[in-house]
DNA sequence: TACGATAGTAAACGTGGTTGACCAAATAGT
DNA sequence: ACTATTTGGTCAACCACGTTTACTATCGTA
């Protein structure tokens, strides 16, 4: 088993990790707001993209972002307030209320994909192509349990 | 200027780095339950870390981690009342009130390293030394300006 | 038809953040 | 020495995001 490197303190990576994280998060949202999206946050982005294009409901959006239905649903009321989801009744079932993207929605999502890819070409100019696939192979080695787990503010806090 | 690889879409590497951080700091917190820390939340360790072994004031604490003093305070006090931080006069000036760390914080926060380094260790052997030094100069690179900004829930949650 | 499972909502609470207002103590200026 | 400003801390009100508990309404089925 290796030693502990001194000039490697192990406390670095998170940091470093979460750096990374935010520095694109970041600059995904500035530039969204150049292109007309000031209000998403940035957890609005990933809720989008959890709802998808075929639409959801509060209860699925939760289980997919795994938090609670009730958390689902006010982040989905959030969201109808600023015009990004809109809700609808599904004539199949009076329970459900089908959760869907609108097309301000839909624009905020393709641009930001749009700008995800850009700000990727922006890493892989500066450290090569390799170096930015070799990160993200090696992330999703060690990391693959947590794909997709979006509760942040509540994990982080507690 | 390169073209997007489909293969690669680059809302992926955002992600990536979230789970990295998160399995990280799951797996720190895990180890620290077990070595007798329960009640140290994710944030809490940072915030140790910033009060240092000298101490500090809410006020300074508040701008080593990106936040308000109030902020700041209201964190301290939730620390204090675990037991990992005493506040204290300060002789010199009546206005300020030491924020220290205490036995018990100091424990956790040596505890925190030495699990950070073995967690260092993991991913050494399971992906090579090389290609973890890498990642971190390359996250070093392009993510410097994040470093150690820990406003986490207010700034994903908006 | 009656019952259990499911979708959604509401209420109360905890954590972490903000701004604005305020007080007390230290410091600077005349 | 006496104001005036700056600084450290706290309080109050508020927002975002999450939780658990409790409840209603609807669906599907035995």
């Amino acid at each position: 088993m290796a030693t502990a490197d001194p000039a490697r303190p192990g406390f670095a990576l998170p940091l470093l990790l979460l750096a990374g994280f935010r520095t694109l998060i970041d600059d995904l949202h500035a530039e969204l707001a150049r292109e007309g999206h000031p209000e998403l946050r940035p957890l609005h982005g990933f809720v989008l993209q959890a709802v998808g294009a075929d639409g959801t409901t509060a209860t699925e959006l939760g289980q997919r972002l795994g938090i609670s239905k009730q958390a689902a649903g006010k982040t989905v009321d959030r969201l109808v307030a600023v015009g990004y989801l809109e809700r609808a009744d599904d004539p199949s079932d009076a329970r459900r209320r089908l959760v869907r993207v609108t097309p301000r929605g839909a624009d905020g999502l393709r641009r930001s994909a749009e700008i995800f890819d850009r700000l990727r070409e922006r890493w892989t100019e500066t450290l090569g192509p390799d170096r930015v696939d070799a990160m993200e192979d090696d992330l999703l080695t060690m990391a693959s349990a947590n794909w997709f787990r979006l509760d942040v503010p509540g994990w982080f806090g507690g």
